[in-house]
DNA sequence: ATATCTGCAAACTGTTTGCGCGGAA
DNA sequence: TTCCGCGCAAACAGTTTGCAGATAT
């Protein structure tokens, strides 16, 4: 049982099959899968579980702050299982995803918010860097 | 003619009635109208516009860099004529965007790039809050 | 026992596209 | 005259939902 599903259970959602299969994939992916991706993975686990069934999870998970939904400019979900916060810098060349955070970076944001009269629910922070050239 | 219909024509497009009243649209919009709002707003000036014509439209501007097209974590894109580099401030209850710019905010992303190496072509920073309670 | 969960298929939402007519250049 | 752009409706993709049966607690 792993942390993820210990979380489920104690919120008290039911432990079924289907959703076990699910936590299972979530919690050994590094990336950042979409919903079809997490579909595909779960079905070579158990492929009798639907796609309602992954969507309906993964919407419960998120509203359960246990995965991170992330929209990335795209027309697809995609979603992480890390619950730190952090941001993502993206190499345009390759695509490769790092990720970072910054306790500057956080209070600037805060100071931000709050010059304009707000507090952060939420925020991201996106880099879209190339590599630098050693001159 | 406004900004918008000169940089539209030396594009090459042709020049028609309904592009006329969207971009009239655009060129009034201070806000960040969704693809509805901004078919709202067009048929007001001319009702035989259809919404197959503001979504090419806008995808075009698009394309053209003449307008910025936004997510926003939503399911629906919108957009904002603004070109100059800013960020937004959301209110998640309203919808409401605020737009702000922080050069402490553009030293720091950019030490944060180099620090991984990187060099930043593109960036984006969305924060999503609620307004402050006067407690 | 019973409230929750499931698969299925249909519905929904935002968006795109093929078609044949019409208008800008 | 020649494309390009148009309105219309159908198609599309991702996502949600009503239902009736199945299952965890």
């Amino acid at each position: 049982m792993n942390e993820l599903e210990r979380k489920c259970v104690s919120a008290g959602l039911k432990m079924t099959d289907q959703r076990r299969a699910i936590l299972k994939v979530l919690d050994e992916s590094g990336d950042h899968p979409s919903v079809e991706t997490v579909y595909v993975r779960v079905k070579e686990i158990d492929p009798s579980v639907s796609i309602a069934t992954v969507y309906r999870t993964l919407n419960l998970l998120d509203q359960l702050h246990l995965v991170q939904k992330h929209g990335f400019n795209s027309n697809f979900a995609r979603f992480e299982t890390k619950l730190e916060h952090h941001h993502h810098l993206i190499d345009v060349e390759t695509g490769t995803v790092i990720e970072f955070q910054d306790d500057k970076l956080e209070e600037l944001k805060r100071e931000i918010a709050a010059r304009l009269g707000y507090d952060i629910v939420e925020d991201m922070l996106e880099l879209y860097g190339r590599k630098k050239q050693l001159s």
